[in-house]
DNA sequence: ATTATTTGTTAAACCGATATAGTAAGATAT
DNA sequence: ATATCTTACTATATCGGTTTAACAAATAAT
């Protein structure tokens, strides 16, 4: 019947009241720093709270204030170094103000995606940051389900024909200058190993690619597109394919991310293939690993950490706020960093930094020296 | 006053067992698949819930009850590559049964530690599954903290004196190995790169190094330790300290990981150290990217993705069985894995496999061919 | 036919907080 | 001295479910 004599019952708000001699409405003001508390009570209340050890049940409070003062994560990979940082971003966000994260993933497939987020928003999160998968069908309709509960939400890619806060990267404008680069090292024949066609970031970069060797007046067929996906293991296959055929060879491949790119270089090794003085090899993301591997790899730098502290900078602006509803998009700068997996046309060394101005091209130093 | 005429309320169970003409209870036991409930009513229920579109809201659940169908999982770095297996291993295993995951993190921090769990169990997560800081001031009250709350626990390393559930790894056997291999390739002056001494991990597997050592009779020696850590940075630094000096050398390095590991060759093949043949390195971990540096990488294999299942599954086998607590302590395998940075101690090559069987030691094909 | 048991359903207490309306006591104004 | 306003606190409804005890109707046992 009553909970003093069961066995190592919680300490609720109701035990402290008493102990207190106060009511709880009392104990629950104290609680949230409500102004209309005398001092003298306020320290008593404190008091027994510290005596008692006392911790107030998120769970009731989420429900009587409809606030949980939890988010959702939904990302497409968990083990995958891009997301990682993005998460890690996001966590140090909201642990400094006391929100706790809810982990979700698609691992890639769209219906795990939708049954992430249908679980969190039971969880009834306060708000939900999510990296979604579109393919060319676009069935977006778990999108509206988020809309429908009317719960915040920030995109960590453009979605089509979507208004909503975004948290993005430059992605065409630095695949172009990846694919320029090449051209300005003398590359006339670049491939392009594409991502996973329900990336909006590969679709991205495909249009910079695409527009790199336009306006450079170079052909762009689709033969110069190969299917590769997001793994180690795709790049590996796809280039072994290509080098291992009889088919015309590019001198320069540009990957959808670094992953890819490693795997091109494992099988290009395997093939005898030398890089960079046969074949020049890009990734995107530059993961740490990049000047580590074989041939320091250049890379797009992405600032994936910062994007997952702007994405949840960006929500925690609309948790709470229930007027106005901001729509942003943030777009971060994503820029190329040279090292020795690139080499000139003709197999002679790059040489000094390009045009633009880039970040270090020193591979060894940078993935050595730095965390 | 009645929420029928607001805007866009959410549909509660009051509203499904109004318009399907039953009390509350009724859809209760509907939506619990409690037995004692007619077929025709089920099925009227069920239609009234797909109707409006119904999902129950898991904060009242869990409040009723004490339940939260969610746990908690607290690493030590969000984004290193051990951990982020592991995530995924407990990930996959509980959005298959309906639960959800809390992140948690330390980030190193013994306090962010601390804090991390108190945020958990304020969410009232159903389990926990930890992998503990623990230094030699061995300040543990967190976990005490936890029994006393009664939460089931998984640890993911062993801490002293304490009675839990662990899944770990055979740290101090596959150290000894390792440093055995290198004994057996002619090697006597080997240096263990330690971890952080937070660590557990880091103390078994020192443990595991000296008794090689000792077995063998080689002297061991305490400047045959080298303070690292846990970044690539870290083993930079420390093989740049070494290797740059005048003081005795080495000819082989046994990590605590693989990122270590990683930065200790950047730094010697900076300094103009060949490996293998001027210096032999071994890692731990066997994350994706050992086969793909500049010199592939020999590991020990660590099966982090299975751990985090393995630790998943023990905890849910805690939860909800309230009576008969069981305390188990599940110790995977780790073996070692021969690459190309492993060579004979007068510099020729390592040559065949070493005694004990072991996993593939064609570095190129596994690191490239595998996703 | 009467009692006992089973089956299907519901009323109401409860989980542990928040939040609103209300109240008693003391301060200020009239 | 009475009315008005603060100030500090409390009673109570509420959030949206679960769960227990109660109950009526149908079935089985005596």
């Amino acid at each position: 019947m009553n909970n003093q004599n069961r066995f190592k019952e919680k300490v609720t708000i109701d035990d402290v009241a008493r102990l207190a001699g106060v009511s709880k409405s009392t104990v629950s003001f104290v609680l949230n720093n409500r102004p209309s508390i005398s001092a003298a009570t306020r320290d008593r209340v404190r008091d027994v709270i510290r005596k008692l050890n006392y911790q107030p049940n998120q769970i009731a409070r989420s429900l009587s204030s409809r606030q949980t003062r939890s988010i959702g994560l939904v990302v497409k990979q968990i083990d995958n170094p891009y997301f990682t940082k993005i998460m890690r971003g996001v966590f140090e966000y909201f642990s400094g103000c006391g929100y706790t994260v809810l982990l979700g993933s698609s691992e890639l497939q769209p219906d795990r995606e939708k049954s992430s987020i249908e679980a969190l928003l039971r969880q009834r999160v306060d708000g939900l940051i999510l990296s979604p998968l579109q393919g060319s069908d676009a069935d977006m309709s778990h999108l509206s389900l988020i809309s429908q509960n009317q719960v915040p939400l920030v995109l960590l890619e453009k979605v089509a024909n979507v208004a909503a806060n975004v948290v993005d990267i430059r992605n065409e404008g630095a695949a172009c200058e990846a694919v320029s680069y090449l051209i300005g090292l003398g590359h006339r024949k670049i491939a392009y190993y594409s991502g996973p066609d329900y990336s909006m970031h590969n679709r991205e970069r495909l249009t910079g690619y695409r527009r790199a060797m336009m306006e450079h007046g170079l052909p762009f067929s689709a033969s110069g597109v190969r299917q590769a996906g997001v793994y180690l293991a795709d790049g590996y296959a796809a280039a072994k394919a290509q080098f291992s055929g009889s088919g015309e060879r590019p001198t320069a491949v540009f990957c959808f991310n670094d992953l890819v790119a490693i795997g091109v270089m494992n099988a290009l090794m395997e093939l005898g293939v030398h890089i960079p003085e046969d074949v020049s090899v890009i990734g995107f993301d530059d993961i740490e690993f990049c000047g580590s591997v074989r041939v320091p790899l250049s890379s797009i730098r992405v600032p994936a950490y910062e994007m997952g502290k702007a994405a949840a900078d960006l929500l925690m602006q609309q948790i709470g706020k229930t007027d106005s509803v901001i729509r942003k998009t943030v777009e971060l700068e994503a820029t190329l960093v040279p090292r020795a997996s690139c080499a000139r046309a003709d197999g002679r060394p790059a040489g000094g930094i390009p045009k633009k101005k880039h970040a270090s091209p020193d591979g060894l130093r940078t993935a050595g020296g730095m965390a």
